[in-house]
DNA sequence: GCAAGGTC
């Protein structure tokens, strides 16, 4: 008789559908790992007797991690994680031997059906089993299909049945898409993990933590705890006023009524209407309504509703309320605690479930009447074909289960009863009241039916004193009108069940992994649990996240999830190359990475006048130079790029200088990083550059490079960029002026000689023998900028020349048009400058 | 020592 293997996702399951399928009749035995069982029976199956043995793993079979030796911190650099480390499957849980358990059991069967969760992580596992399972089995015979995957979307005797008489083939896109994500979520989370932590452990030892993760859910969730804590630090409180009036109905009754503004921001006007209601004796009855209202039976239980329950009610995190969970599911006591599904299956037996319940000390009064009396349908939920909702397995009592099992227990059975029960009905009252020109309402609730509520109490409408009962036009006298004076609040920390329904909102995490994410980011000590299972992020969760936004706001964004779930979706529909999708997120990841490494950790650029090592060049705003030796911080300019100046150094400090650039098109000048920090001279502020360092002797310096008096503004003075060449350019050391001069010259040097008009500097140029626009075989030419009439012709100064006091014909005004030169004694002012041919001249200069 | 996803 040949042998049909066939493998659930968990022991439990296994059990359920080996019972419906052998009608009841299975000899069930342990496994070697102590975990599994195999029930075994016989049927048929591709029409022949056969003989079944029905086992399951427990979740995954295997894991993935990289290769040992990359495990090392110390040995690899993390960046090499997105690429060059390769990854290997390892068995997930060693001590259940899960790959030799299988091996024993498929030993020798002939075909195999999974029977694993019809999801994608359960398509995946597919074929954890598949590469375990088929080398030991028996190999087919001329093609005959012996792999089967059976699809079922409960756990129910017509599905089970169903999913048995169509059996399909395991989805192997679907699989993949798994293993892209796994592929995904250790290559990423383990890089920024293991840069974090290298790069945090002792620069904030006082922030307590030994390991900084990093990980696309946990990240986000944390982002959602410190975006509360933004808001609650940057609110605002802003006063507010509102009117309070009381009516007196009786003699020694009084009614408080709400204003229909609700409130005004503004004092004086609040004031207004109180001075139009304040002298009124009556208040008139304007409306009345009574309008019956429902208040509706919870849906059946999932986990998501339980942990938020349990948190929010119970005060139980969702870590141990899961773990509890696990508990009363494995004695017995509930239904398998793991499910999305918020619908009960059409033959779930809701009666006999709640017979179980009918002698109970505590509620056995309120199901009686509701088996007696027939229970109500319940609502229709969400049916995520997984598990059926959870409910009570059997009735127990305090003393049997004690401590949080039992609370957990009786919320569970408490709202199972209330699924079935009535809708809680009440009566809604409202009186409209007129005083002066103001409207004012008071509402209360009566209850006509508690309905679910009388078995979820804390469900119940509050018991409020019953209104008047009185009609339009009735006239009440007024009490008092009194202004009260009220302020907003601020949002409080975000609680657990709050953060629990952004997390499933958003899709981060599932229903078995948003306790874990929770608690790992307590564990961190990110967050910490305050009163009211609130979460408040500490100094390191706040730091880490806003680390984030200001490098990459979508490291720590949920969107970036569903962004890339969207692409692993595309791979289990057929429509992307897995290793395209893995290959391109990656890579767009990788980036990311050396982003985030550089703007935080900076990289060496130049090096230190101290110590003589590589400064690091830290791009994120506000840019700086950092030594880590000397534990010394160098601002820089904050817009532009920075660059090594040719390993030149300052000669007063012996920083290796940078240069700042605007870009392409506007202008350079290098920069001292000592200097512009600490200015060496009395006459220079800090944030200079070497085009403005009065050195008398530094090749760099103003002294040397300097040229003349600015055209536009005031105090500036003009000097040759030295690195511009060959588009040689001159440019303002104070405001944006730039002018482009001697395309082609492959030397430009400013003289020591002086303009004999101007009293500009004369400049040397030389150009290239080819290319030289001056007259005749001439490659050098000395002369100045401004009043020379061969490179009047190179700096276009054309339209200028006829209002240059030289082609006046006067001499030139002496104005002294220092050039930062020893013609201008430091800290003295420039001279106003000649108006009109400064206006002409600046036409010319960008 | 890291991620997230199954499950015990």
């Amino acid at each position: 008789m040949k042998t049909v293997l066939m493998v659930a996702e968990k022991p439990s399951l296994a059990q359920s559908i080996a019972k419906i399928l052998s009608r009841g009749s299975l000899s069930s035995h342990k496994g070697l790992n102590g975990a599994c069982s195999v029930h075994e029976y016989t049927g048929t199956f591709a029409g022949q007797p056969v003989r079944f043995k029905m086992t399951s793993v427990c979740g995954h079979v295997m894991t993935l991690d990289f290769l040992g030796k990359y495990n090392k911190w110390d040995k690899v650099d993390p960046a090499e994680l997105f690429s060059q480390a390769p990854t290997e499957k390892k068995e997930a849980n060693p001590k259940l031997n899960m790959v030799k358990f299988l091996q024993v059991e498929g030993r020798g069967c002939d075909y195999i059906v999974l029977w694993l969760d019809c999801d994608k992580e359960g398509e995946n596992i597919c074929f954890e089993v598949l590469d375990a399972v088929l080398p030991v089995m028996n190999k087919a015979h001329g093609g005959e299909k012996t792999v089967f995957r059976a699809r079922f979307s409960s756990i129910t005797d017509t599905d089970i049945c169903n999913a048995m008489a169509c059996l399909g083939e395991p989805d192997h896109n679907e699989a993949l898409s798994v293993d892209a994500r796994q592929e995904l979520d250790l290559r990423i989370g383990c890089a920024f993990t293991r840069f974090q932590t290298k790069y945090f452990q002792g620069k904030y030892g006082d922030l307590d933590s030994s390991l900084i993760s990093f990980g696309p859910c946990q990240t986000p969730t944390l982002g959602f705890c410190v975006e509360r804590h933004d808001k609650i630090q940057s609110f605002k409180p802003e006063t507010y006023w509102v009117l309070q009036a009381k009516v007196n109905t009786d003699k020694d009754r009084s009614l408080l009524l709400d204003w229909d503004r609700v409130r005004v921001f503004d004092r004086e006007i609040a004031q207004m209407f109180l001075n139009m209601t304040k002298l009124e004796k009556e208040a008139q009855v304007e409306a009345t309504s009574r309008k019956e209202k429902a208040k509706q039976r919870p849906l059946a239980l999932n986990t998501v509703e339980m942990l938020r329950v349990a948190s929010s009610s119970l005060g139980m995190g969702p870590q141990h309320a899961m773990q509890t969970a696990e508990r009363l599911y494995t004695q017995g006591y509930i239904s398998y605690p793991r499910t999305e599904t918020t619908h009960y299956p059409e033959n779930f037996d809701l009666k006999g479930s709640l017979r179980q319940q009918a002698n109970h000390p505590y509620w056995a009064d309120t199901v009686k009447r509701l088996l007696a009396e027939g229970i109500n349908r319940p609502r229709k939920g969400h049916d995520a074909g997984d598990h059926p909702p959870i409910t009570p397995m059997k009735s127990a009592t305090e003393a049997e289960l004690g401590g949080d099992a039992w609370r957990l227990y009786e919320y569970i059975t408490r709202h199972f009863i209330a699924t079935v029960s009535h809708d809680c009905k009440y009566l809604q009252s409202t009186i409209s009241f007129r005083i002066g020109p103001e409207l004012f309402t008071c509402s209360g609730k009566t209850v006509l039916s508690p309905g679910f509520t009388e078995v979820m109490p804390w469900q119940s409408v509050p018991l409020e004193e019953s209104l008047p009962t009185c009609q339009r036009g009735d006239a009440f006298p007024v009490g008092e009108v009194k202004m009260l004076e009220k302020q907003t609040n601020p949002p409080d920390y975000l609680t657990e069940a709050e953060l629990i329904t952004l997390m499933e909102k958003h899709g981060i995490g599932t229903d078995a992994s948003i306790p874990v994410h929770i608690n790992n980011i307590c564990q961190r000590n990110y967050v910490t649990v305050e009163s009211g299972r609130r979460l408040k992020p500490t100094n390191l969760g706040i730091v880490l996240v806003h680390g984030y936004y200001k490098i990459d706001a979508e490291l720590v964004l949920p969107t970036i999830r569903s962004a890339v779930e969207k692409q692993l979706n595309l791979i289990a529909q057929g429509k992307a190359d897995y290793r395209q999708v893995l290959g391109h997120t990656l890579d767009v990841f990788k980036r990311k990475f050396h982003y985030f490494v550089d703007s935080i950790a900076g990289k060496p650029l130049s090096r230190c006048g101290k110590c003589h090592r590589f400064m690091k060049y830290i791009q994120a705003k506000p840019s700086r130079l950092h030594c880590s030796h000397c534990d010394e911080t160098y601002t820089l300019p904050q817009n532009g790029t920075i660059k090594l100046y040719k390993e030149l150094r300052c000669p007063l400090d012996d920083f290796e200088l940078v240069l700042w650039s605007s870009g392409s098109r506007g202008k350079s000048y290098p920069l001292c990083p000592y200097c512009y920090n600490h200015p060496p001279f009395r006459d220079m502020k800090k944030g200079m550059g070497c085009n403005e360092c009065t050195h008398p002797s530094c090749q760099h310096s103003l002294s040397m490079l300097g040229i003349g008096q600015c055209v536009e503004c005031e105090s500036g003075v003009l000097v040759l960029d030295p690195t511009s060449g060959p588009k040689w350019k001159v440019a303002c050391n104070k405001c944006n002026v730039v002018a482009h001069c001697f395309e082609n010259a492959h030397r430009v040097r400013v003289s020591a000689d002086t303009c004999s008009v101007c009293e500009a500097a004369l400049l040397d140029v030389d150009f290239n023998k080819a290319k030289s626009p001056l007259p005749g075989d001439e490659t050098q030419h000395m002369g100045c900028v401004f009043c020379d009439p061969v490179f009047q012709e190179l700096v276009e100064l054309k339209h200028a020349a006829s209002c240059h006091p030289m082609h006046r014909g006067g001499p030139g005004r002496r104005q002294g048009r220092g050039r930062g030169r020893a013609r201008r004694p430091p800290g003295k002012p420039n001279p106003r400058r000649p108006k009109d041919k400064m206006s002409a001249l600046a036409a010319y200069f960008v």
